[in-house]
DNA sequence: CTAGCCATGTAATCCGTTACATGATTGG
DNA sequence: CCAATCATGTAACGGATTACATGGCTAG
């Protein structure tokens, strides 16, 4: 009963907050493009959540916030992380994420394929494997982009086991996506034996 | 501007529902038993999510309820498709769905891997092979139970594919865990070797 | 008789996105 | 001067889960 803090759940936007702070990016506006850019392939994260986050670590203590306002720059709000906010992120970081409910709308609408034609299946399949293949290529850009960078970041071996990550789903899915153009078509063919036989309408 | 009635966007849980009715599911309860059994590997639903819209598809004419109240029998809701209702769903199903936005957790906590103790980024990987493993025993069973039932249902093709899919992102996971595991043993080396080397504390 | 399943429903809450409002600074 | 970028913030909305309330039927 009373472990009810420290197991509360919390929102997960929260501890990409804190883990921005640990590598030190200091304003609500760059972890946006943190985000974007060096994370897109498996998180994001809205103004909506971060600002308002931000506030929230430093009321609890968790991060500090000195307005910079000299002249001659931009009005923006420096955070950075306290070691209570770091313990929190540690703290959260070695428990393994309990499996969360998927929701693949591909797969739903596979489920109910029976109900349209073959050929809208495959084109939904066709769709998919372009889509894999586009994320293959973008995650390849990143992957070189990150390994030619000179001075090699401490965090550089963990970024890419992500990418490798996001690769090899990638690539089960496009196979995945080859096989089941297989067996449409066999349906296809099976679909024009037992019923009409050419017929139009 | 006027294409925003066709093109508006309406929560998949509906396209769920509307889909589980064209398969001859009757009542709210039964949806959600199928979603639990039958779907649980890429799709979730909850009551709360199932009775209101169950009531707006009838409002919207998409679907027909009839309560059943003879005596000898439970108080329950029959609800069935209506042609509108097919129209819609169809509709739905020859759509291509837009990419959602990821949210690996795994992934989160990887990238932030160097603030923890190597060890446990070891942890959290072999827990997520064990949910790997766990999932594709559970899928295995799910198929081979589909493939042996006598009258085969004239969608049990495309519930196989979706277990392929599974089976298949899953499989491909472990072998990531795998090779992420030995990756992570070379960190740990090569981190004895630069720092303490063996010294506690 | 009672535990478990069948069955329906709702209110509170949460997480998160979208859209908007605002404005300063810098580079071309 | 103007467009792009840096920068902060909030209000409204939406989708979904959780927790709760209720009750009848059936099998052991």
């Amino acid at each position: 009963m009373q472990a009810s803090d420290r197991t509360r759940k919390r929102p997960r936007s929260r501890y990409a907050v804190l883990g921005m702070l640990s590598m030190g990016l200091e304003t609500g506006y760059a972890m946006k493009k943190h985000v974007e850019v060096h994370l897109g392939h498996f998180w994001n994260e809205s103004y909506g959540q971060i600002y308002p986050i931000l506030r929230q670590l430093v009321e609890e203590g968790l991060a500090t916030c000195q307005v910079e306002q000299q002249a001659g720059a931009r009005r923006r709000k420096c955070y950075a992380l306290t070691p209570a906010g770091g313990n929190e992120l540690r703290a959260w970081l070695v428990q393994s994420p309990e499996p969360q409910p998927p929701r693949l709308e591909l797969l739903l609408k596979l489920t109910f394929g029976e109900r349209v034609p073959v050929e809208a299946c495959e084109q939904l399949i066709r769709d998919h494997r372009e889509t894999c293949n586009r994320d293959i290529a973008h995650l390849a850009s990143i992957e070189s982009a990150l390994r030619d960078k000179p001075g090699r970041h401490p965090d550089q071996p963990y970024w890419l086991m992500t990418l490798r990550y996001g690769r090899a789903v990638r690539e089960a899915e496009r196979t995945w996506c080859d096989e089941t153009l297989e067996q449409l078509q066999e349906i296809r063919s099976g679909h024009q034996l037992t019923s009409e036989s050419g017929m139009g309408r």
